[in-house]
Formats: structure tokens, C-alpha cells, sequence
DNA sequence: TTGAAAGCGCTAACAA
DNA sequence: TTGTTAGCGCTTTCAA
């Protein structure tokens, strides 16, 4: 038994894993000769490596560049720029570049030849560099949550998208609160990203507006438009209506909605969970339920959902349906309910929003409302080369409707 | 009801949401007036922008500018530079750079004077173009796949151990397969990054050390090591020992395992799901159990755990407990066993790897095992912080020890 | 169609 | 301690 001791080993090879195994297959790390390699001198005699994407750079005598030790590691390899190329292909830099950026004026014979050279020395242009001129073929992603299991579809909607072209594309880590927005739109600005997708933003429209005078940017999630920026959205208030009607077509009467609390008056009417609390209680209202209209406010977390169940569960009438505003609060509605030792759907149905994995396992069997996550994400994508093409192009809004995906944690209502 | 056009509505539902209230708190798109700003010149006139990071570039006649239409957008700002702040400063450059990089070589009342000019200007440095001379004080992570719930803990572990260094923390986008893996570590090296981080990869060892080659690289969850980069991992046979030991303390005695099927020869001893295979049977023979040892090998994905479900109820002797490689898998298990009318823990027990959210879900419990994410990530960007400063260091390898978290999906063998 | 030359914003070697 | 100057790798005028 191996004593499952906090531990941690700095070991140059101290465990006990397999170690027969590795062995066989690498070599050990202390053990590795690097007198074959050498040196770190800045410029010397380039030697180009074939096809690898750089040049060993050597310095006088290589025996001598090893120290002495024989254990000195090579000095990382110079990079091949353009104008390694250049020379290779026996043209201009300028040339390159033109081919690089399948720019007009090159000749096909041209083309070819710095094909051919770009190939041979597997040459990558640096885009750090371009950047300083031109662009950086880099476009930014801020999710707020990474957790949350409905955004990689907006991801895989806007990679997707972008397979094929030259953007890459790179997430900033996810971030809660406008200060955690606002370093991390700056770091990408600061970085020269050619693009920035913002997720369901929380910061105020003002902000959104700078940062899209600054780089082209596409909101999604954020019901408020702007000159300046492009948004994609789900239509949240006919989301809310289908689960609402859903459960009024199975005889529920009392449905109760827990909503996300928000106060900031700026960004009140933009934000997705007003827009479905608005949609709950319109679809009420027009299938006469409006006296049954009842709302708890918390938050859009596991817990949120949990507090609020508890207070519906208190109530001297309770509910025999809840919709939670998202798939998370649906969870924390299924833990209290379950606590309070009601069968679901049987004493009560639960839905959820987003359509997460969480809802699509099976032994949950949320019914939810899918927001095509990657259609939304797959539009964004496309409405921001559109403004990297075109930054003056008038502003344009998509709006995506939602679909139903009833499981089966819905039900006839009881008696 | 303004119709907010330029428009585009791909929804049958055409819900009107909230339009009014939206009218209330913000312009409309279209009806934005831009003849206040001005325009399109690279350089004229420039006007300090006060403490926004951006000079408004004035040029001639503003209403001229505005180019008799009085409605076109505003040219993006000019980004104040260090040349802006030296001059605001009235000192060098070189005097501003050292500023920036807290360098040897300027007197506390220049760093003063500086620091308040950067202040009054808003300035802030831009990294590709430090990138070209120096660091980018970018780092870059690359998540195999950025639905599994254990790699948010990770992440954080990382950015709280950057939080406070000038250093920014940017997501290569999940992906799976040694292509994508190759796509995504070039351009981390493209984009100068100074450092990164690869969690869980794939690629072959040669691979990952031509990447360590390049740049300062940390390797998390192989079990591999190399002199040019350092790695942390779990100690995944100590995890799986905790497992069927628990287990083994209920009498259970037929033990199954679901592994990752693996089949290239340079990674099969380094991967996790390996070590864990290995480790189950250690511990199982350890424990005088090594009759029955039982291994289903299909893959670490809902999928895998529900076919290797499928399989091992389908034996003659089924067994009592199935110790599957990752939470994920045991998703699937359950989904199996539930389908096959079993019930947990009653009949068999299941227990998972990870401890994801998944997990922890109170309506699931599932058993599982911890690997202290954040340790994991915080000591990662120690590394990588520590290589960043000396390229040449002695390689590291920190292994840390998971803990067992007994859930209510594991309980006595029956009878 | 081609290439020489001037930067982009910053850092680093070197002089003063 | 300070400032001058020469690039980093690329794009972009602008002349040839």
C-alpha cells in the first residue's frame, strides 16, 4: 500500500511507477548528453534544420561551445524570419510578405518559388511581429464562466467557423465581475488582437461601446444594441414562453419561475436573465395565469437554485411546477426538492434553460430549452470578420429563436 | 415600436422583448449621431485624451472631417505610446521603458515623474510589440478539452498563482488529437508567448520536447520527464490504491475496472489512464485479490463507461463494485446500471476519478477521488515562473498525492 | 511586377 | 543616472 501521504516529490526520479516501463521508452532526464548540442551565441553560422521551423546557430568550435561539462542544453534555436526566405527564394522580402498575404502583385512563378521556400525551410510567419504592422491573426474569446457547459458550444460555433481561415483563436480565462472583464479585454487589446468575442458581458454598455471603438467586437448574450458592435442572442423571452406553455399543455396552474437578481439599472433590460423572467411573466399573463405569477430572486449558481426552491417548497400553497432560469439553478432545485422528499416529476416538474450535458444525462433527464449554442457561436464568428473586413459597416443584430427538449423531469400536473 | 434595423431576425418566434424598457436606457443603433467625432488621417493634431489610454486624432476642419453626412463612425483612437509618455514626461524613452520593467537605472524621482505621466496618459504598454525585443508577459494554456469539469480547478490554480505578476493567462482552445495539439502550441509559439502549459496532452514525448525547446514549457499529467521541461502530476496509482481499497475495506471483492484504451508505445507508460490501470492492479494483487482482476478497456468518455458497463453486467459472475477511470466514465456506468434496473449502491458499487462538480452533485454522490486541481495548477505556474527566470535550471517533477472522497454510490458488497 | 527603405512600439547595447 | 541609437520581424509606401 502506498501511503497516501500529501506529498510532493522534486524528484529527479524518486517514484515508484512504472518506472521500468518509462525507462524503456525515454530516457531519463538526468542522464540525457547534450555535448551533440550546442551553443548561445546570438549570430553565427547558420545551419538550416530542414523543414523544422528553425536554425541551429553555431559558435566556433562546438566542443569548446560545450563548456567543458558536456551537459550544457542547446540555446533554443533561432527562429526563420522572412528573411531567411527571401534569400532562400532569392527574392525580395517585400515579395514574401506579398505571398504571406496572398497580396496582389506577385507573379504565379513568384508565388511558387516562395511557396517552395517557405516549405523547405518550414518557415511560420511571426505573429507577434505582424502584428506591429498589420494584424495578428488573433481573435479573442471572454467567457465569464468556464464551468458553465453550455459555452463550448458557443466555442465550437465560433471555431468552426473560423476553420480554414488564418485566425486563431484564444479564450481569456473565465471572469466574474466588470474589473475581471475590463483586465481582461485590455490584455487582449494589449495583445493586438485582431477581433474580441465577448460572452454574456456583465459590463455596463459604455464600456462594451470603448472596447469596440478600440477592435472590432461582437456581444453575445446582451439584448441592447449599439452603432459599434454586432450582437448575436437567443430570443430568451420566447425560451421562457415555450417552457411556460410546455407546462401549462401538461395542466400545471402554479409554475414558479427563480430568476437572477439584478439590480444595475444600465444593464437591467439587456441581460438574458431579465429578458426570461420578462418571458415568464408575459407567456403567464396570455395563458391567463397571471395571478399565479411567482418569482423568486436569486442567483444563476447551483445554490441560487437550492435557496429558492426552499422558499417555494415553504410556501403554504406550493408550487407544482418550476422553471429555473438556468440549467445550474435547476440543479440545486432537483437537490432541495429531493431533500424535501418529493418524487419529480411526479409531485413536481422541473425545468430548466441552456440545455446542458448536466440536463442531457440520463439519469437527470432535465427538460430544458437548447439555445443552439453553436449556431450562436458560428454567427458571431461570422458577423466579426465581416467587421475586421469592414469596420465601418452598420451595426447588425442576430437574434436565434430556442428550442424545447422536454425529458423527464416534467410531467402531468398532480390529482 | 422601432423597428432597430439594419436587422436580421433568423426567428419564427419574433418575440418583441422588452423593447420598450431597452428604448428607455439606451440609443437606439441606427440613431446615433457621430458628427462630434472625427476621423480617418493616421497622424495629425493629437489631443491627449485624459487618463483613457487613446488620443482622439484631430484632422483640418472638424466639420469637414465629418465628411457632410455628419454620420460617419469615428476613426479607432490612436494608442498613446511610450514615445507619448516620454515626451508628457519630458525624459527618454529608454527612461520610460526601465520604468515599465522596474529595471536598474533610474532615480526614485524619474520612476515618480514617469509613473504619474503613465498615470495622466492612461498609457499602457503594448505587448506585441515588447514581444518583439522582449516578453510578451503572456502564458499560454492548452486544455485538452474544455467540457471536463476537472480542468476549470486547474486553471485556477494557475492564474492564482500569477495573480499580482504583469503576467496574463490565455486559453488555447480545447483540442483533442495530436494535429490540433500541434495547431495550438504553434501558435502560442507564434504569438510569443513566454511560457506554457500544456495539461494533459497527447503529442508524442519527441514533440513535447521541441516544444520545451522553444519555449518554457510545464507539462501537467504525464508521467514522463525530460531535462527541458518540468511536469507535476497526480499520482494516479496511489489514487486508484485508495479506490479499490476502500472498496476492498466494504468486502468487496470482485473489483472491475473501466480503462482508456491505449495503444502508441512512447506514451502508453506516461498517460494517466495507464498509471491508474497499473495502480488498480497493485493494489488489487496487493490486497490478494489478483484472481479477480477484471479490465474493460474502452475509452474515458460517457460512451466508454456505458459500453464498459454494458460488458461487465453482461458476465455470468457480475461483479459487485466497477472502479471506473474518470468521473466522466462513471456517468456512463450509472446511466448502464440505472438502464439494467440495478440498483446504487444497493447492488453494486460504482466509483469515479476527479471529483468533478459532477460528482459532488448531491442527487448523484459519486465516490471519487481528488487531485487537488489548484496544487496542481498553482505549482505548474511556480515552475513555469521559475524556468521563464532561468531556462537552464534543473528540471522538476512535483508529484502530488489525491485524497479518497467517499460519496453514497459506494457501500457494503451485498449478501 | 518587383524591391528598397521606412517605420510599427518597444527593449537593449552602448555612450555620455 | 541618463539618453542615443540600432534593431526585433513584419507590412507598407513608393520608385524603379
Amino acid at each position: 500500500m502506498i501511503p497516501p501521504r500529501p506529498w510532493v516529490t522534486f524528484s529527479k526520479a524518486g517514484g515508484q511507477t512504472l518506472e521500468s516501463l518509462l525507462r524503456d521508452v525515454k530516457v531519463p532526464c538526468s542522464a540525457r548528453d547534450w555535448a551533440d548540442a550546442a551553443s548561445s551565441g546570438r549570430r553565427g553560422a547558420d545551419v538550416p534544420d530542414g523543414g523544422t521551423g528553425f536554425v541551429r546557430t553555431l559558435r566556433g568550435n562546438v566542443s569548446h561551445a560545450a563548456g567543458g561539462s558536456g551537459m550544457e542544453p542547446p540555446a533554443p534555436p533561432r527562429r526563420v524570419t522572412i528573411v531567411d526566405v527571401a534569400r532562400h527564394a532569392q527574392v525580395s522580402t517585400t515579395a514574401v510578405s506579398k505571398v504571406l498575404r496572398n497580396a496582389y502583385g506577385a507573379s504565379p512563378e513568384m508565388r511558387a518559388r516562395v511557396r517552395r521556400a517557405i516549405d523547405e525551410l518550414g518557415y511560420r510567419p511571426y505573429a507577434a511581429a505582424r502584428g506591429l504592422r498589420g494584424q495578428t491573426y488573433t481573435i479573442g474569446v471572454m467567457l465569464p464562466d468556464i464551468r458553465n457547459p453550455f459555452f463550448p458550444e458557443i466555442l465550437d460555433g465560433i471555431t468552426s467557423r473560423l476553420q480554414g481561415t488564418d485566425y486563431q483563436v484564444f479564450l481569456g480565462p473565465g471572469c466574474n465581475g466588470e474589473k475581471e472583464e475590463a483586465r481582461v479585454t485590455e490584455a487582449m487589446i494589449d495583445r493586438g488582437m485582431d477581433g474580441i468575442v465577448l460572452v454574456a458581458p456583465v459590463s455596463s454598455p459604455t464600456r462594451l461601446e470603448h472596447v469596440a471603438s478600440v477592435v472590432p467586437t461582437v456581444v453575445i448574450g446582451r439584448h441592447g444594441c449599439s452603432p459599434v458592435y454586432d450582437t448575436v442572442t437567443d430570443d430568451d423571452v420566447a425560451g421562457a414562453a415555450l417552457i411556460v406553455s410546455h407546462l401549462a399543455g401538461l395542466g400545471h396552474r402554479r409554475i414558479a419561475h427563480i430568476e437572477h437578481h439584478e439590480t444595475d439599472p444600465t444593464r437591467i433590460a439587456e441581460m438574458p436573465n431579465a429578458q426570461r423572467a420578462d418571458g415568464y411573466r408575459r407567456a403567464m399573463r396570455s395563458l391567463g395565469l397571471a395571478d399565479e405569477i411567482d418569482v423568486v430572486s436569486t442567483s444563476y449558481t447551483q445554490q441560487g437554485g437550492y435557496r429558492g426552491a426552499k422558499e417555494l417548497l415553504g410556501r403554504p400553497h406550493r408550487p407544482t411546477a418550476v422553471f429555473a432560469g438556468a440549467d445550474i439553478v435547476a440543479m440545486g432545485v432537483l437537490e432541495a426538492v429531493a431533500e424535501a422528499g418529493l418524487s419529480v416529476p411526479g409531485e413536481i416538474s422541473v425545468a430548466g434553460y441552456d440545455n446542458t450535458t448536466f440536463a442531457a444525462f440520463g439519469p437527470i433527464s432535465l427538460t430544458s430549452v437548447d439555445q443552439a449554442g453553436h449556431e450562436i457561436g458560428a454567427n458571431a464568428a461570422r458577423l466579426l470578420l465581416e467587421r475586421i473586413a469592414d469596420r465601418h459597416k452598420p451595426s447588425v443584430q442576430v437574434r436565434l429563436s430556442p428550442t424545447l427538449v422536454p425529458r423527464r423531469t416534467t410531467s402531468a400536473a398532480p390529482e
